[in-house]
DNA sequence: CCCGGCGCCTGAGGGC
DNA sequence: TGCCCTCAGGCGCCGG
């Protein structure tokens, strides 16, 4: 699933491949994905140039010349695919995935069945597929807009999710993780992942940190000592730094700005190895349990 | 404020 | 072979 090393993998490709294109039209096939009236596309969406892609948290945004941007979250199964013109597959207009086998849908030519937005820009042409269709897409008036009629900006947009610190900067501290532990009686894995802790961790990196930190996912957030945050937020940096590295972790249907799969997930030392040793040759076995209704994966012998 | 549970979706995988 | 059931999972929302 995409989480801050998926999304900031998804946007640098995005940005430098969309970055001075014009889009020149949308067609969109499932209306729930992109909630949004012809007339406000028409009016700051085709005809604008993307001015830049970047991410905040596991949010995708793309910054128009009119003042306007795209915000999307990939939640669990999104895409962004971006197809030049000329490239791979140009003579039969389409484009087939790099690597794999075409018999699922997320790994057949574009369009397929859960492709649910499509952008033609003056380049090429952007897919938004969506299999779980749990991804969204919304047009926002930048602050600097003219006219937002009472409208959310971009801005108040962001301001409203209450989003932590993001993780990678210096404004994420040891200091803040202590005290947004402080009262929370919930496992330690479940208060990582909320996005008001630690904005973009999700599932994958969350069972990691917790590993490399060696610390129990069961754990209550309030009763880590002051070196149990410490090491966990040395622990969190290093592997959302490390997934941006690999190129994010594709356990399921994750693919890059050129449908590339990523490989994080060679990398991983707990998630998905259920019943395999301990990478920490300590002789354990790597568990899975439930906490908070999601999967988690840690070793019993090393993480305490 | 804190926390648990539900709903949104579809495909994979197990049981029979 | 194929049908039915359950599960996965980010996160908004609601209710205690």
């Amino acid at each position: 699933m995409p989480e801050l090393p998926e999304v900031e993998t998804v946007a640098r490709g995005l940005d430098g491949r969309l970055k001075g294109q014009s889009i020149d039209s949308i067609d969109i096939r499932y209306a729930k994905s992109f909630d949004v009236s012809k007339a406000l596309i028409e009016k700051h969406v085709i005809g604008a140039k993307v001015k830049r892609v970047w991410r905040r948290q596991k949010l995708l945004i793309f910054e128009l010349s009119t003042d306007w941007a795209l915000v999307a979250h990939l939640k669990m199964t999104g895409q962004f695919v971006f197809v030049f013109k000329g490239g791979r597959g140009q003579e039969t207009g389409k484009q087939s995935y790099t690597g794999g086998h075409p018999q699922k849908a997320y790994e057949q030519d574009l369009p397929h069945k859960h492709t649910h937005v499509v952008f033609k820009l003056s380049s090429g042409t952007l897919y938004f597929n969506d299999l779980r269709k749990f991804g969204w897409i919304k047009l926002l008036p930048s602050q600097q807009g003219a006219v937002s009629g009472g409208r959310q900006t971009l801005d108040q947009f962001l301001a409203a999710q209450e989003f932590s610190p993001e993780p990678l900067s210096k404004d994420f501290s040891v200091s803040w993780l202590k005290e947004k532990f402080k009262r929370r009686s919930l496992p330690i894995k479940q208060v990582i992942m909320d996005q008001k802790v630690a904005g973009g961790v999700g599932n994958i990196y969350a069972d990691e940190a917790l590993f490399n930190a060696r610390l129990s996912p069961k754990k209550i957030a309030k009763t880590l000592t002051d070196s149990d945050v410490t090491k966990l937020y040395y622990s969190i940096r290093k592997v959302l730094r490390m997934g941006i590295k690999h190129g994010g972790t594709t356990s399921n249907n994750y693919r890059n700005a050129d449908g590339e799969a990523g490989q994080m997930q060679n990398y991983l030392k707990v998630y998905g190895r259920e019943g395999l040793p301990c990478k920490d040759d300590c002789r354990g076995v790597v568990e899975r349990i439930q906490l908070g209704g999601r999967s988690t994966h840690f070793c019993l012998s090393c993480q305490k």
